[in-house]
DNA sequence: AGCAGTTTTTGAAGCGTTTCAATAATCTAG
DNA sequence: CTAGATTATTGAAACGCTTCAAAAACTGCT
């Protein structure tokens, strides 16, 4: 049934010209007779032709599609900044195909893998982890890598990222400006650099404050709401007096989570008992029970950002500097952190 | 400095075999030698060589790719129902690329360009509007499509969707059931069939259970949180008497958009004066303000089983027949819609 | 009509694979 | 040790496109 796709070739026979006639229609319309074209558009939609992208690439041996690898497409966050990435390589007529990791090593690879294969013009890749001979590899093999939502070595590549550590220290240093003492801070695995460096911020704050303020680390198991309910559940079942009285949670989802947890078991209040700042300030995080604060970040400049830079290499390969972009990161008060009576 | 990207020639000539022996090496490594492959592979290492898919897919006419367009990725809903999809077609080795429609038009047409041209083995896509004809002339190129999150003419192509009319009733049924009498529906733009059908379901409910009850319809600009907002903000500011007693909002990210506008205006309490249900049951509707009651739809199952019938009507074309798979929803009740007292 | 200059069209070469018939190497059994 | 069977390797021929030098078809002028 479905007959051979038409190639060029069907589309010249059938126009009366020449196959190389029916290129220049695709590629370069303005050098050919208009009534050429016509006839030949006639026969491309009389036959359904569609170009073969897998022999155009072959030939040109580019692509203009990019690849965006993120570890989790379900975080917000990260589909903003597919958004903006996507927004911003349309407007230089690029595409981008979106990978999700979902935190497996395994799967990262085989789209990095996917996409090295598919010789695409370039990748931004949120690394879960120690991607970096993954990526060097790529860049070996010259598909042009920017990394994004981390900061990687401006020797080996372009990155976009949030400063972390800053993010951390803001939102410990908010807690402890509220009269919080006992921080835990929860996150994980904290081989997340993300997480280890909001931890580390977050220390930093705690250390310079002094006054006896002391920070405890519940790891999770990932960064979602139904850990964040786990944890939630674990830090309701503690006796009250071994409960933290501020919670730092390295991102909305688990911190969503948490007040989850905290509604059900309806035993903890926020922020009376427990004052709580999230991270990434989603769009969901000022509809919470409690409207969570939250450390914003630019999710959607930093994709828009990605694509300048991977396009910048791209396009002026010979020229190119690597940059590394830091976006600072800011502090979003909502009730979830706020001491009422001071 | 980037030489050439090296060829299965190179390759070849390095370990000293023929073409198409490094070609068996990639392929059907079964059929060389053990050491022959060895060092075949230590050539590809030392090369850093990679496949190029263009040139495979040319030869072979398929790629194992698949694609998935949804209209709005941001949205949790999508989100799980891309990774459930994704998931399934790790199963069966393929991969999936998703490309964001965003509502709009000219991007779900491009992305599905983009496929046809890149021949994948198959697509996914949840249209946004009247994008059969798009769909007919993919088929008709011979890329095998299954429409998801809606239901398709069974004569022309697999679809998998969940039941939107029942769900509608459902949810107006509920809310009848709570007393309540003058619902508002939101959604829009009602172009968008889940919308008109979610509406005409509670239409129906409405009818039959008679009694005065009406349905009036706010469209909204768009799905998402910020039109919620708008849509929250404007039945705040109408007259007490002119409130409607219940709103059923399209999905959940509108409905969590107006406990935003009514948390914000103070004015308006939840569930006493206007009881809420959304729909989706995403995760965070669990955590807001007031927590959500929504029609939970199984999005993980929806994305799994499409890649399903997608993969049989790959693999076995001729004897496939196409089918409509319609899931059923459900009621989820939480806080938003609980009349207090009865 | 004939020439030079200009615009269009042509078609062969080649991109890097896979495939497959042909060839070579190796094994088995007599 | 060898014929015959079996297993491995080879290399030429596509796949469908873009490119580009060469040919053809026009132009406008004498």
């Amino acid at each position: 049934m479905a007959k051979a796709r038409p190639s060029i070739q069907d589309v010249a026979r059938l126009a009366g010209v020449s196959l190389g006639t029916v290129s220049n229609v695709l590629n370069k319309p303005e050098m050919v007779k208009p009534d050429t074209a016509q006839k030949v558009q006639t026969a491309i939609d009389q036959l359904g032709f569609v170009r073969n992208d897998a022999a155009r690439q072959l030939k040109a041996g580019r692509s203009n599609t990019l690849g965006l690898v993120v570890f989790d497409a379900g975080n917000p966050f990260f589909a903003e900044l597919a958004r903006g990435a996507e927004d911003a390589a349309v407007e230089s007529s690029y595409s981008v195909l979106l990978g999700n990791s979902d935190h497996k090593y395994e799967r990262e690879r085989q789209y990095l893998q996917l996409f090295d294969e598919q010789r695409v013009a370039g990748v931004l890749v949120s690394p879960t982890n120690d991607i970096y001979d993954q990526i060097t590899e790529l860049r070996a093999h010259g598909t042009q890598t920017v990394v994004v939502d981390r900061k990687a070595d401006p020797q080996r590549c372009c990155s976009v990222s949030v400063d972390d550590f800053a993010g951390g220290r803001i939102a410990a240093e908010h807690l402890l400006a509220q009269g919080r003492k006992r921080i835990a801070f929860v996150g994980g695995p904290i081989t997340i650099q993300q997480v280890s460096d909001r931890l580390a911020g977050a220390m930093a704050a705690v250390k310079d404050f002094g006054q006896g303020a002391t920070v405890s680390i519940v790891e999770s198991e990932s960064m979602s709401v139904l850990a964040g309910r786990t944890v939630g559940q674990q830090i309701a079942n503690l006796p009250k007096d071994q409960r933290p009285d501020a919670i730092f949670a390295s991102n909305d989802l688990l911190a969503m989570g948490i007040v989850q947890a905290f509604m059900f078991s309806n035993a903890i209040s926020i922020p009376d008992e427990i004052a709580l700042i999230g991270y990434d300030d989603i769009d969901f995080a000022e509809a919470a029970v409690v409207p969570l604060s939250s450390i914003r970040q630019p999710a959607r400049l930093i994709g828009a950002t990605a694509i300048e830079l991977v396009l910048d290499e791209i396009n002026d390969l010979p020229n190119h500097t690597h940059r590394q972009v830091t976006y600072q990161p800011e502090l979003v008060v909502r009730a979830s952190s706020k001491t009422r009576k001071n």
